[in-house]
DNA sequence: CGAACCCTTGATGGCGATCAAACGCCGTGG
DNA sequence: CCACGGCGTTTGATCGCCATCAAGGGTTCG
């Protein structure tokens, strides 16, 4: 593990509460693994047998049905992910691949679900951990459902700039085919859709968005009343 | 409280493992309330003061936004809702409203917040829960994404039949209106959407579907690879 | 330098929403 | 007991959003 990641993983809200000794057991129960780009870490259907800590890199979730994928998460360092399948010991819902190269903590699911069971903290921040994935998933759905896809792309613009706080200018990390599928759209619907942003207070540039008309773009896409947690 | 009726809330994964005095702490603190049909509950951005246990009736889940709502789950008894409001104490992201006259147990969210932190058992069977629904949101929002809408009805009879267990027949309990809503539809292309499957193995009569085909329906919905849990 | 590949733009088609109207069911009131 | 009215469901016609198909421009990487 090189110097500064051990405590930049400590800090995660999943682990942050526990012992330091309990956290000790869990690390050297782990691999600390570097992955190639597009290297797929596990598919849907398979057992559950490790949750993952993305720690450098990026990272795809993606699910797959009726001969299609979708992407369902973008995964940033640094975040766990598949949790959910962890703590029930079922079935992968989803597949993971690597988009870029990445370095990622595998901790045994059955050494998790072990110190969930003697931790109180731990067992309390994955129970937070879910309650706030859960409501993400109902933002997503209500989202699916009712707006269209413009709308979708100009809500993820503005939360995008919440969370990057970077005063009316948004990174887009990701390709913008990827973006579209996130969205539930094709690459070239979201090459639509940017141009109708467009002409509410949005300004595409390659991989950057210019939000110059906020009350324009908030008017446009009707985000939630209820915004991301707290 | 009727008799039969605590035992059957004791029956409940989530209150189930509990030691019996702490339940009975739990029950003692809440309050037991019948309520008339069409009545809301709680509405979307207020408060988590509650957590809902439904013992008798029907109730619906939905969200609004953009004008529109959309209903997100429909809740039989005896199930609890809006558990994860309730753990991160923060505002609802969806509306309840009952459907027909119903008995419902209000456990106050501070109390249950506070008997999580003190009883383990509690605390594993919420952080369970909510596990657990996370994957049937999962499965729900990328049914949304990559099925089209008969596809969609067509899975819902599939795993209400397995539900219910009921060789072959499914019996519809909310109106077909609800349905439509729950599935992302309009009452119209439900209404067609049961046009269609009637070419893929289930007949519909009323409120009852009969599949008179499984192999010909689980060929046109395409089901997921992994059910639900387990 | 060439070949992928991503993104964009345009043309077409299909799924599903909307608008409209008729039917059936059920409860109310005459 | 029947007539009426309201509401949910169904069926048909039209419209709009988005997917698909197709082609061209730009960038990256071998």
């Amino acid at each position: 593990m090189r110097p500064g990641e051990k405590p930049e993983i400590s800090r995660l809200a999943l682990f942050r509460e526990m012992e330091e000794a309990e956290r000790e057991r869990i690390f050297s129960g782990s691999f600390l693994q570097v992955f190639p780009p597009q290297l797929t870490l596990f598919e849907l259907g398979q057992r559950a047998d490790f949750l993952y800590v993305l720690v450098d890199g990026l990272v795809e979730l993606y699910a797959n049905g009726a001969g299609r994928d979708t992407t369902m998460r973008i995964v940033e360092p640094v975040t766990s992910f598949i949790l959910a399948a962890v703590v029930t010991d079922t079935p992968y819902l989803m597949s993971a691949r690597t988009l870029v190269a990445s370095r990622i903590l595998l901790v045994p699911a059955a050494l998790i679900r072990e110190m969930i069971k003697h931790d109180g903290a731990l067992m309390q921040a994955t129970m937070h951990e879910l309650a706030l994935g859960y409501r993400d998933l109902v933002r997503a759905l209500t989202d699916m459902k009712l707006r269209q896809s413009a709308e979708r792309l100009g809500n993820l613009i503005l939360q995008q700039e919440r969370r990057q706080g970077s005063g009316g200018v948004v990174q887009l990390r990701a390709e913008k085919r990827l973006l579209a599928s996130l969205l539930g759209m094709t690459p070239e619907n979201l090459s639509r859709a940017f141009g109708v942003i467009g002409r509410h207070g949005a300004e595409v540039d390659g991989s950057l968005v210019r939000i110059t008309d906020r009350a324009a773009l908030e008017g446009f896409a009707r985000p939630d009343p209820v915004k991301a947690d707290d």
